[in-house]
DNA sequence: TGAATCACG
DNA sequence: ACGTACGTGATTCAG
């Protein structure tokens, strides 16, 4: 796909070889065993982009070994970069001569760098009309970026690409992209040796940026800038400030040796093709010889005509209202659709609809999306009566909320459906595609006409597996609701008091400063306590102190190491306070507020439905499922999220040992049954049972050890695990489990009959029916199979739980809906549920969450829901 | 990008 | 004799 203004695809050379290097396996060589690898990454993704972007002008631009002004205005520029390896030298020698073979245009000037030559490339692509991609991890770029400039990275994720636009840069850093400059001025860089102002970090520098928007303006307010630490270094690094911003810029001016009208690439197919097979290059060979003698095309290989090429030609694009409106009836009184919204980002609370793929009686039809024509199909969507299939249809659902649609009759969704059959598997469209028809041939990524027609060719097989891995019920009751209960969950967000969150923010900070000076005091110097490096160095070599635990790479420092340490020396104390300051600070209080949604102020997570092996649902961005609890200072955090209103209260409601509740309804096991039954404290009740005394005279380390077994169990136990846990000898821990399986027979047959049917099957099952394939139990290595052991267990297990409270979340969702409440599900964190609930229903949605979630099943055990209501998430009362 | 660390259930 | 608790996600450092 051409992009509409011609492009003009400039590559930072180093950037992207040096990415290469390190992210390309260094198996591949030259017959003489010269690596090669980061070559041969450079030109795959270079021919990517290529594909992707479809350039008219493109040049390469290399750094040259020469020094350049900034070295002349700062001696120790760069310094302290190591050196790059020998190897990676000799394979940009290698990569530049294969450039040149391949006739792509290679632009390097002495005394500049790569970044000033793509400074004054794209500043000149202006004057020509076209539109600039700027291809580099590096982020000084970014203060390229404007209209018609815009960054390109490479992602890791199911994007090749990520492009960084004005907006995506305001975005990302709170400022704009020529505002880059001042940032680092005042932040420097370590990885070129800009010194910056110091003391003043990644956060004081964007807070000041924020406020007084450039350099200048700080120096001219010295006096407005609130907290007099931050003024009195700001005044002594003026010096260096100015510097770095220089040292930041980058040259729009250098001179350029060849005109731009020149710097152009026409893939000459016939001719490249050889040079790949001379560097065998087999798999680029292979896949360009297809295309030798024709453009890219939309399938590919032409000399394998396969359904897609077919189905194209009755593929058609609709445009305007009066080519949908006969369509729309036909849809309307049809037997059902597939359907593929496609967005213009991933996060589908931001993004704007900007395709809709229909398919439909063997036709498919892409709509360009205009507000207009998605009014159109509003009422389409709606139908409950025409059956809509999809991949992601949470996706979907949000987006279409978000313009007024609510999307209704979704019966089928491939993602979910090639969950329940793989969990833990990528799940793209194109992925599935591949899997269930690795003889098909289509492009990458899945062009919108073609997801339309994959999704009717997947349906039919995906159903007909989970029908045989007798998973309908799953799909039908379970995961397909839970899908529109997510997607309600994600619209309604969680609010933030943001207010609090700042004065949080000082309050760390001003700790953390005080546990550093302790810290370096005692070390004798300063050093990044953040780097287990640097910090075993200071523990172990210079203060000596002992040696508790190892890692792959050196020797741990890990919070039960400094626990150890503590007692002795009092240094460990003080690392383990910052620490956890440092998470807190950094995980929470720094990000939460930039999560932000620009139009709602709420923070609208994701709640993901298909990543976990055991069918638990997960949470990112970020992630509510770990917001902390269990310190005091964690705790603080917790109370940064509020109600949506005033007359709100949060309302938490979390079941009560449910993982052990299962455990004695699959084991049948009469004490633990009885124990639940007569709502005795289950940890205490195994102790008195294992202790045989009477609960009154259970001690609080006989609970506590009790405790840990009871979890142990759940985890699938072993002897040195409950041993690390209870910090006692192996042999203890044994005789104690050993003990424990004596007392509760049932429990030891419970684990034996799971690896039995493990062992039989290659596959473990929830009491739902949701799979997970556990090939690792039948292996002859040791520690694979013990891992598996303890997999399936307690696969069986969490499953069931995560089972349980879906069906929970489903039937709240429902009743809630049914009486039209105020009151919403806000959060899901495993077994606990969190509603914004409307002060004057407090008391008959209690009774309605607490009903449903303990009535959710009838088992040999109740349910147990435990009720807390408060002004914010922290349990106040 | 992987390893180490740590937040939650 | 083996070598470790189960399930997640985010941040940081360093190559």
């Amino acid at each position: 796909m051409s992009p509409n203004p011609p492009h003009f695809l400039i590559i930072d050379g180093h950037s992207l070889v040096f990415r290469c290097y390190y992210g390309f396996p260094a198996t591949l060589t030259l017959p003489n065993g010269q690596p090669i690898h980061a070559v041969y990454g450079f030109i795959t993704l270079l021919f990517k982009a290529i594909e992707d972007f479809n350039p008219e002008h493109l040049c390469i631009c290399f750094d040259r070994k020469e020094p350049t002004f900034r070295h002349i205005l700062y001696e120790a520029y760069k310094a302290h970069r190591p050196p790059a390896p020998e190897d990676l030298f000799v394979q940009v020698t290698l990569l530049k001569e294969l450039l040149e073979k391949l006739k792509i245009p290679v632009l390097e000037v002495p005394g500049f760098e790569a970044d000033d030559l793509m400074g004054t490339l794209s500043l000149e692509a202006k004057k020509h009309h076209l539109h600039t991609l700027l291809m580099t991890s590096d982020q000084d770029a970014l203060q390229l970026v404007d209209d018609t400039t815009s960054v390109v990275m490479n992602s890791k994720s199911s994007l090749p690409w990520v492009r960084f636009t004005p907006e995506e840069v305001q975005k990302k850093y709170q400022f704009s992209p020529i505002q880059m400059i001042d940032y680092k001025a005042l932040r420097g860089d370590t990885s070129d040796n800009i010194p910056g102002v110091p003391g003043i970090g990644e956060k004081t520098a964007t807070a000041l940026i924020t406020q007084f928007s450039n350099l200048d303006t700080v120096y001219a307010h010295l006096d407005q800038v609130a907290s007099a630490s931050v003024r009195a270094k700001l005044e002594s690094g003026k010096e260096k400030a100015f510097l770095s911003k220089e040292l930041a810029t980058i040259h729009r001016e250098t001179p350029l040796p060849i005109p731009i009208e020149k710097l152009t690439f026409q893939p000459n197919w016939v001719e490249i093709v050889p040079v790949f097979e001379a560097y065998q290059f087999k798999s680029l060979a292979r896949k360009y010889a297809a295309k030798a003698p024709q453009q890219l095309g939309l399938f590919g290989d032409a000399a394998t005509p396969s359904k897609p090429v077919a189905e194209k030609k009755n593929s058609r694009n609709i445009n305007t209202h009066e080519e949908l409106m006969p369509y729309l009836t036909l849809l309307q009184a049809g037997s059902g659709i597939y359907l593929d919204i496609a967005l213009s980002s991933e996060t589908a609370m931001q993004a704007d609809i900007v395709k809709i793929g229909l398919f439909s009686d063997k036709m498919g039809h892409v709509l360009e999306c205009d507000p207009m024509l998605l009014h159109s199909l509003k009422p389409l969507l709606e139908n409950t009566a025409v059956p809509k299939t999809l991949h992601n249809a949470k996706h979907a659902e949000l987006a279409l909320k978000r313009v007024g649609i609510q999307l209704k009759g979704v019966i089928a969704d491939t993602l979910l459906m090639g969950y329940l059959l793989n969990p833990g598997s990528e799940l793209s469209l194109g992925t599935l595609l591949e899997k269930y028809f690795p003889e098909k041939i289509f492009s990458t990524p899945l062009a919108s006409g073609q997801k339309t027609w994959a999704l009717a060719e997947l349906t039919p097989l995906l159903n007909m597996l989970i029908h045989t891995q007798k998973m309908d019920t799953l799909l039908r009751t379970i995961e397909l609701p839970l899908a529109h209960v997510l997607a309600e969950i994600e619209y309604e967000g969680v609010c933030l008091d943001t207010g609090y969150l700042s004065h949080l923010q000082k309050e760390f900070s001003e700790q953390m400063h005080l546990a550093k000076i302790h810290i370096y005091e005692l070390a004798g110097q300063e050093f990044n306590v953040n780097s287990p490096k640097q910090l075993s160095e200071i523990l172990f070599d210079k203060l000596k102190l002992p040696e508790f635990k190892k890692t792959k790479t050196g020797r741990s420092t890990d919070a039960s190491v400094l626990e150890k340490l503590a007692p002795n020396y009092p240094i460990a104390n003080w690392i383990l306070k910052n620490r956890s300051l440092e998470k807190l600070n950094s995980t929470y209080v720094q990000v939460l507020p930039t999560l932000l949604h620009p139009q709602t102020k709420r923070i609208h997570a994701t709640f993901n439905q298909v990543v976990t092996m055991t069918g638990r649902l997960s949470s990112s961005d970020p992630n509510l499922q770990n917001i902390p609890i269990r310190t005091e200072e964690g705790l603080k955090i917790r109370k940064a999220f509020i109600p949506s209103s005033p007359d709100r209260l949060i309302l938490s409601a979390d079941y009560s040992q449910i993982e052990l509740r299962i455990l004695a309804h699959l084991s049948q096991d009469e004490n633990m049954l009885r124990a639940f039954k007569n709502k005795e404290d289950i940890h205490e009740s195994t102790a008195a049972i294992i202790h045989n005394i009477p609960i009154t005279e259970v001690t609080k380390a006989q609970r506590s050890s009790a405790k840990a077994v009871n979890f142990g169990i759940i985890y699938g136990i072993s002897s040195y695990g409950l041993s690390e846990n209870l910090t006692i000898p192996v042999k203890d821990a044994k005789a104690i489990i050993e003990n424990y399986f004596a007392t509760f027979p049932r429990i030891q047959a419970f684990i034996d009959s799971t690896l039995e049917q493990t062992r039989a099957s290659g596959e473990v099952a929830t009491e739902f029916g949701r799979i997970r394939r556990i090939p690792d139990i039948r292996s002859s290595n040791f520690s694979l199979r013990q891992f598996a052991e303890r997999t399936a267990v307690n696969t069986r297990i969490q499953g069931t739980a995560a089972d349980i409270m879906k069906l929970a979340m489903i039937a709240l969702q429902t009743e809630l809906e049914k009486r039209q409440a105020p009151s919403k599900l806000i959060i899901q964190v495993h077994d606990e549920l969190v509603l914004d609930v409307v002060s004057s229903e407090l008391e008959k949605i209690k009774n309605l969450v607490q009903n449903t979630m303990e009535n959710v099943v009838s088992w040999s055990i109740p349910l147990s829901v435990d009720l807390e209501t408060g002004h914010t998430w922290a349990e106040i009362g």
